[in-house]
Order: structure tokens, then sequence, then C-alpha cells
DNA sequence: TTCTGCCCTTGGCA
DNA sequence: ATGCCAAGGGCAG
């Protein structure tokens, strides 16, 4: 089945950007896992009267593919109009020349229970690694989908990661994470913490109750909370951001701590600072 | 109160 | 090969 895309995007870019975690690339095909869902998706260019045209083509088991179109719409967030963020968001000239590098590079919305297990896995880490973690966590905990004979496992769900204990998940390779995971979860699960509340609530008022999970700073707080959210003005700060701030921002000086930094980047970049962020961030990841 | 330095797991990468 | 580093957070001092 096809996507209908009247915006700016890059398929590619988008799911190889370091936001997401589960898309594996076979030759021009993607394939994960979103809401249950098997998904195998393309995006290729055919030319038809001298025009090249873009298709985005996709699969998906067991959800029929007419099921799951509007969730990949959101997904992709074809709800946001690109073309009006790179209005506001290439004023800042550093922010320019990455979008003109990678014109299409979109936020993706993710779901907020797999985002927020995801991104304790990121600490101090790398993304190869991060993958690494939640592709086990689905396969020793999750259930398994099959599209055109491949295997897919589906994200556990808060009370299934509940009851596994710390030393299970050291198995698994999370290493010092291992200790944080059942109490998100258990939080997940009792109802303490509700995630799809946070997505109605303004930013502040999100982030405090995930910053009292242990493992949740205000680093990890901000991706979940621009990754699956809705809180596009969140601006996560890690290694990367921070030194392409300092320099460039800060040049010749001692760079500010995260938290004036962070004030900082949501007044200079407003209210699609998070696009800015994810823009920073690729471009300044893939100078290496 | 805020800042600094250190520790934590493990594998990717040069 | 062997050390540095990674989409950080918690803690002591």
């Amino acid at each position: 089945m096809e996507l209908a895309v009247d915006q700016p995007f890059d398929l590619a870019a988008s799911l190889e950007s370091g936001q997401a975690h589960r898309w594996r690339r076979e030759g021009e095909w993607f394939t994960g896992v979103i809401q249950g869902s098997f998904v195998k998706i393309r995006q290729a260019s055919f030319s038809a009267q001298g025009s090249a045209r873009d298709v985005v083509e996709f699969r998906s088991e067991p959800w029929p593919e007419a099921a799951l179109l509007p969730r990949l719409q959101a997904y992709f967030r074809l709800d946001d109009d690109l073309n009006a963020v790179y209005q506001e968001i290439c004023q800042d000239l550093r922010v320019a020349e990455m979008v003109g590098r990678y014109p299409g590079l979109r936020l993706l919305r993710q779901e907020p229970w797999e985002c927020l297990i995801a991104y304790i896995c990121s600490a101090n880490n790398n993304i190869p690694r991060i993958h690494q973690m939640v592709e086990k966590l689905a396969e020793s905990f999750g259930s398994p989908i099959t599209l055109d004979g491949l295997v897919r496992h589906t994200f556990p769900t808060p009370q299934r990661l509940a009851q596994v204990s710390e030393g299970e998940l050291r198995q698994l390779g999370l290493g010092f994470r291992a200790r944080y995971i059942a109490p998100a979860a258990q939080a997940v699960a009792d109802g303490s913490l509700d995630l799809a509340a946070l997505a109605h609530a303004p930013y502040e008022e999100a982030k405090a109750p995930l910053m009292e999970c242990p493992g949740i700073g205000p680093k990890i707080a901000d991706c979940v909370l621009v990754f699956s959210l809705e809180k596009l003005e969140a601006f996560p700060i890690d290694v990367w951001v921070r030194r392409a701030l300092g320099e460039w921002y800060f040049p010749g000086q001692k760079t500010p701590p995260d938290r004036v930094l962070l004030e900082w980047a949501r007044q200079h970049f407003g209210r699609y600072a998070g696009y800015s962020q994810q823009y920073l961030f690729h471009g300044r990841r893939l100078e290496r």
C-alpha cells in the first residue's frame, strides 16, 4: 500500500537519525515494529512525464495496511507543516545549514512507553548498542510477528517488564541501566505515571513526573517529551549538542552548564526547538 | 544552593 | 591492540 506524502520527507534520514531504535535497513526497505505491527517500508522515486515523484510504499502484519495507514501518518508526523517549521527554525543559520543538508528529516511520533524505556537505555551509551538493547528486550519479552518469512517481536508491556529482575536485564547487556527498568515499568503499569495524560500537559508539568523515575534526568526526559509526548519545544542536550552549542554560540568561553544552556536554547530556538535540536544532532553526528 | 569529580556496564570504533 | 567514548544520572564532598 502507498503512503501519500505532500510534505518534505526523507524516510532514511528520519529513521536513521538516532531517534527510533527498532528499524533495520534491508537494501532499500526498512523493517520495524510500530503499534504491535511488523512494518516493511521504502521510499522510491519514479520519474513520470519528466517530473520525479516520490512514492512511499509499505506492508504490514498483522494489522492490514489500511488500518496501519493513519498510524504511519501519525508516526511520521505528516500533520506537521514542515515548511512552516523550517521558516521558523531557519532563522538560525547553523540550523538552516543542516536543514539544507538533510531536507525532509522529520521528528517521529513514537509510542511513549517504548520511548521511555529506550531512552533509559540511552544513558552514557552509543546508538548501535541502544538499538541492540531495545531489540533484546523485544525478543526476550515481546510476542513474535511474521512478515514475508521474517520474524520480529512486539515491544513488551509495562506489566511484563515490571516482573523482570535486574539480573536478567544485566544478562541481556543493559549494564547499570538494568536497575532503572522495573521501577519505570511499575510506575506505568500501576498508573502512577500516566504517559497518555502527559501528552496533554504543558512542558514543565509533563517533565517533572518523568524525572521522578530513577535513571531519568533532564536529558532523557526531554527525549521522551519531544519524541513521544508532543513537546516540540523540548531540547535534549547530549554530548554532541553540548559541544555544538558551545563551539558555535559560546566560542572562546567556558560552555555554560546544561541547565543554563537549556534555557538559552529554548529561548533562542523557540517553539520548534526540538526540530532544531534534531537537525543539529544529526548533522553533528554525521560529521565524523 | 550549586558546582565538580567520579562511578557505573559494555561494546563500537579508531 | 588497547584505550577512548557513547542521545546521562546519581552521588559525595
